[in-house]
DNA sequence: ATGTTTGTAACTTGTATAGTTACGAATCAA
DNA sequence: TTGATTCGTAACTATACAAGTTACAAACAT
């Protein structure tokens, strides 16, 4: 549920490098970041219910950007993917079996706590767009190539 | 690991209501909170790694808050759970088995962001003592409890 | 000594999610 | 129209993780 967002900007970030070159299918996507197609499929799936891309099956199809880069943000992409599930923060109960009614009303409470946090989240989310992320993590990528191979 | 902290602070509210009044066993407040004594004791051995309890074997045993209830915030019991665990935000990865370089390295620029949100949520627990979140848990206990049989 | 309680290791169970297989539906090209 | 391609999704398997449980040694009070 957490890993769903990374796929989900990295899709973004390879849909807006290739933005004007055609439609990228989820294989190749699958292929970039070492999974199977369906689970690339099953994330486009949410950004499409978001419009923030657009897919097309058959010979030449696959997907592209719904709208230029500079006007996606990672916000965007969180709650495409995340509001599904809730929220990142307020999975509370998990795994618990309380039955007990104080569990759920701490649990509430705890939660009311959390949204403040995700706020926060979401505002910072919000100030990054998918360009700025897809030059952001290419540096990165250059600086970790650098770091395993220093000459 | 997030029904952890619930257990946490219900446990610092158990032992709140009960300063000075001798020690409470795992099996009271695992009672009190519908679970096993064991699943009691594994954060209670977080919360006395924080200090923030005492505990003490044999008969008449049974843990006692490690200072007053209006000198433990509920960002203590976080840190005291959450430490261990990196973050309540911060889990990414989770079942994702990609070992192609770009996946880390979405997966720390997205942590990275997070960590602005935790901050947030860190600030915000901190504003809150056992004390008043013992009242507020009083308090919301009452009205659902009116909820359910209206007279 | 005896009974109580903690502390923790080891195991079982439940659940979420990644990954996989399979196949129908949509699309394009010939 | 036929065939190749790609998406969409259901159904299944595998894995990881957390809660719950059992068991028992160690610490402690009487």
């Amino acid at each position: 549920m957490n890993s769903q967002l990374t796929i989900a900007v990295y899709i973004l970030a390879v849909l807006a490098n290739r933005a004007g070159q055609g439609a990228v299918t989820s294989a190749e996507i699958a292929e970039g970041f070492g999974t199977n197609p369906v689970v690339i499929r099953r994330v486009m799936s949410l950004l499409k219910k978001a419009e923030l891309v657009k897919s097309r099956p058959g010979t030449g199809g696959g997907s592209v950007l719904g709208r230029p880069a500079e006007e996606i943000t990672l916000r965007d992409a969180y709650t495409a993917v995340i509001i599904e599930a809730g929220s990142v923060l307020g999975r509370q109960s998990g795994n618990c079996r309380s039955n007990i009614p104080i569990a759920p009303i701490i649990a509430e409470y705890l939660n009311e706590l959390y949204e403040d946090a995700e706020k926060a989240l979401i505002r910072r989310l919000g100030s990054v767009t998918i360009s700025d992320f897809r030059l952001e993590i290419a540096n990165r990528a250059k600086a970790s190539l650098s770091k395993v191979s220093p000459q």
